[in-house]
DNA sequence: GTCTATAGCGGGATAGAC
DNA sequence: GTCTATCCCGCTATAGAC
């Protein structure tokens, strides 16, 4: 009866592949209806405006950043391989993912107000980054690390594994890296951090 | 005989105001008028197009991002030294111009060609960079380092540096944190990122 | 549910008077 | 140089036929 059983579906992938890779001001209705083989006025009748659509797609796309690194703080193992287990777990999502970061970072830059309202449940990262913290304490107290603020580790390790998706394209440039090689670079990186950082707080 | 004798120079200072906050195209040639006191039909007069316009800035905004790491690169300094005023240097662009990373990061990943298109000269990154690796593989062979690939440490030194200007939202989010008080983190990131990157590479 | 047609707006750009 | 008026396009959104 129908040309297209699930054009609910396929409208929501379409979104998320057009508001991921464009942005939300530079993705038009028009291109997810075409990228979804529907008419454009079906995105408007199963998600009623743009911006409710891109709500959803928002949403997701932050969780699925944030919850690689909860599951991996969680988990009941020594420091030095908890760092080890976050770097992996983040990397291999962001390879898996590579346009989130850039995503996630634009749009809350542009509308830092859409963090606030779409997720009241805040603490539930801070009480899991407090894990960390103190598994952090406890190492400096046996002192088997050098004393080091939680929140500064915590954003180095970040800023490491994060920033070389975000900057892919200045450095694929710079240093005249083909696409391959730079999926091997970042793939190698893994190991490269974590032993990056232990060295850095290890005491010796 | 006119009521503003610089329009040219008005429009040009607007236009880094919104291009760099808003993005290219969030940004409208109207919001330009408006910040620059000017009508309209004026900023066509004087740059022909907005996209004309934005090259300028744009071009202007990665020079100042890039040469600040240039001077330091090049200085005549021992190695440690030598990172130690990258980090500083950097830093100290980036308080001065807290938008700059993103705006960049966002509209080159929007549109890569730009950067081979507007900047030929490479080769000049590519040179100041063998500068800092030479530096580093003397250290490892004299034994006073660990080994380690230059792109990877100059990558880390990058990262650590940028990135939390680039997740400032999120950041102040998660942990809380006022506008001064994470200024004060990012200044204080200087010496952390510092002692963290010599930790890290030096051999004990 | 699906499509066509169209309303209504905001954008970039220019013609032409002064 | 400066301003008004206007063109024309592409966008979001909806009304209404099927």
């Amino acid at each position: 009866m129908e040309k297209n059983k699930d054009a609910e579906k396929d409208i929501i992938e379409a979104a998320r592949k057009v508001f991921i890779t464009k942005g939300f001001s530079s993705a038009t209705t028009r291109d997810i209806a075409k990228e979804a083989n529907v008419n454009i006025a079906m995105v408007h009748y199963y998600y009623r405006s743009k911006e409710n659509l891109f709500d959803i797609i928002f949403e997701e796309a932050f969780k699925t950043l944030i919850s690689s690194i909860l599951d991996a703080t969680n988990s009941n193992i020594a420091l030095f391989e908890k760092i080890e287990l976050i770097i992996h777990n983040y990397i291999n999502t962001l390879i898996s993912n590579p346009y989130l970061p850039n995503f996630i970072v634009n749009e809350i830059t542009q509308n830092p107000e859409r963090i606030e309202k779409k997720f009241k449940d805040k603490d539930i990262y801070n009480k899991v980054f407090k894990r960390l913290s103190e598994d952090i304490e406890n190492e400096t107290i046996k002192g088997t690390i050098r004393e080091i603020n939680p929140i500064s580790l915590f954003m180095n390790i970040l800023s490491m594994c994060i920033f070389p998706f975000l900057a892919k394209p200045i450095f694929k440039w710079v240093f005249e890296f083909g696409e391959s090689y730079y999926g091997e670079l970042l793939e190698e990186r893994k190991k490269i951090i974590t032993e990056f950082v232990i060295n850095a707080i290890k005491k010796c």
